[in-house]
DNA sequence: TGCTAAGCGAGACGGTACGTCCAGTCTTTTG
DNA sequence: CAAAAGACTGGACGTACCGTCTCGCTTAGCA
């Protein structure tokens, strides 16, 4: 009879206690003192693991604090009950909630400071930043489909109207962020600003 | 006789040449490969000037890149004739136009290094980000002074939901960026997307 | 019942062609770009061989180069004839032809960065570098035998004042290394500087 | 009338605490652990002198070897009076002494893992290894001039019939060091090996 | 006219971090 | 069950910049 075919390669694997201590020590460094702060060089001395093996699986820092990121990943949007309007709301200031924490702030700057086209980066792009673009993107769509709403807008357009000034405001500090500016959003966005025609 | 009195400060003025040839420098660098090359050391090499004259007027490479861009404005905004609308949505799609270039991306991701406290980073954010914001809020106060549009709205969500998408998409790529957007945002914006009740 | 003796180790024997490929590499680097530049890990990409199973018959690089020289032996040297003094020559003339190339400059390098206990380097001393110096005290004890030289020198000091230059020299590059070396050599040792008695 | 041409360069003077303290420590680290315990990485540590300091003036630790023995020189030989021979015999002798010391064998490993061709190496040559080599040739040629000793041979080969046995000996350790070497080559040197014609 | 204060260039300084090479060891699978 | 092979930890490499510090030398207002 034929052997097993091993679906393993050769050599020592990596080390699993490794990776998920270099993925806490780079978290705890960039949540404490940021993105900036976070170096190869440190989080292998506070590891003690060496600075090649973090090599082998990170090609840099920003990749380092992505995929630190992405190891500890946000808890999940519960929606209460109401309209569409006020879903929607209650979505958009739990997300506020959460980016205006200093993680939030932290990995708007990871996102600013990648490289946009690399592999890790789109995926972190898709896992963290806009994982609840696309929970807004469900809600808005059972809305459609419910009549609620009209189906003759550009929907990529409308989720960003939502979540752009989000991190327009992280960004630049220009205003405030708090949940009103999800009303705000929310309840122009849905009544337009022209006019009434008569 | 009453001697008049000296505005200068005592010994050697700075030198303007000094001065223009570093901000002409950083802003080739920072143009053609990005903030993230840009380098004090590069930059006093590439001018001859002495390093210890650059850091007595910019603290850091970051600051200097925001000098750069304000020592290079972009050039005004026109706007065309036509309804409050047609006009929002050409401002937009210039706006859009101007950021969407090379130095538009540069713009942003300087912006997303910097230290946000700093006076230099305010004047950077007021006089590079958020110009084009105030020539929006020019225009809605207008629009709203002319009762094409109702008065009851936020107006700083309402910029933002105008600008805030642009440097979301810039900053994560994850939607094209072109005139096209500019209609639909101020389309949705004006009309809403709500049903129209009967 | 008995089952027959094995004459075998257990388990698998050690690859032959691993170890003729890794011997052969090894020599190539050193003398083509020395010994310094001769690494266990080069070794292992070159030949394919795992770094472990070279480090199982060799317990660094030295030793290997020591190894390669050995497993790459020098020509025998051939005596013509002629008086002791011209044989003497002859032999000296040849030991320093041979020294003299890359090969002699590396080997002599490679004993110098040898650690000098060990057992390897020991044979490698004796077959390589003391090799030649053993053929010098044959000649020199057939000319005692034979009357034609005194019998009361130091053989030990002679043999190092004949061998001795030659390592100098190659090790310093103080003064050229040619066969005329070794005229001078046998000639001061054969007749003395002091000036004769009347 | 002109001003005083000046002659420094310009920029800060080079660090001579910094210079002094990173020979020492090269110093003592080769002294007591070997040359090739000696790094770069620890030296700036142990020092408290950056990296880049050091390496601005030296190019690498084998460099920075030969310059903390330059830096730290031999005292110099005396001779006593007796005859040429005698002083011959002593000044070796001297030699052999100081070369066996654990500061012999280091030069002497030191020189053989330098490259030749460089600066410093040909300094190093000159001012360690040869030194008293040049003390030797002054011995003989006085002697010459007294007449004591024929003025035919080539003086060259002769100091390295008396200075290579020495590193021979230091580098394979085939034969012990001590100062009945230094009579044996002497007397060889001075009688020769033939017998005496009648 | 000469003094003085602050500018200027150059370049070395102590440092931090980079990304790489290599040494030796460990842990798998393979023959 | 030892050999083979690849990933491991860890030390050092040599380089790029950081931001600061001496230097010797302008430059320009003030006395």
């Amino acid at each position: 009879m034929a052997k097993a075919k091993s679906l393993r390669k050769p050599g020592r694997p990596r080390s699993l206690a490794a990776r998920e201590a270099v993925l806490e020590a780079a978290y705890q460094i960039v949540m404490s003192e940021g993105v900036g702060r976070l170096t190869i060089e440190r989080v292998a001395s506070e590891t003690g693991v060496g600075k090649p093996t973090i090599y082998r699986s990170w090609a840099n820092a920003q990749e380092l604090a992505m995929a630190a990121f992405m190891a500890q990943p946000e808890e999940e949007f519960k929606l209460p009950k109401g309209s569409w309007k006020e879903l929607l709301q209650a979505h958009l200031s739990s997300v506020i909630k959460t980016f205006s924490s200093s993680r939030g702030r932290q990995i708007t700057l990871t996102m600013a400071s990648a490289e946009q086209e690399s592999e890790l980066a789109k995926a972190f792009r898709n896992q963290v930043i806009l994982k609840s673009r696309e929970a807004g993107r469900k809600l808005l769509e059972q809305a459609i489909a419910s009549g609620s709403v009209k189906s003759t807008f550009d929907i990529e357009a409308v989720l960003d109207m939502l979540y752009g000034p989000l991190f327009f405001r992280l960004l630049t500090g220009h205003q405030p962020l708090n949940s009103s500016l999800a009303n705000h959003l929310v309840e122009t966005l849905f009544e337009g600003i022209a006019v009434a025609d008569a």
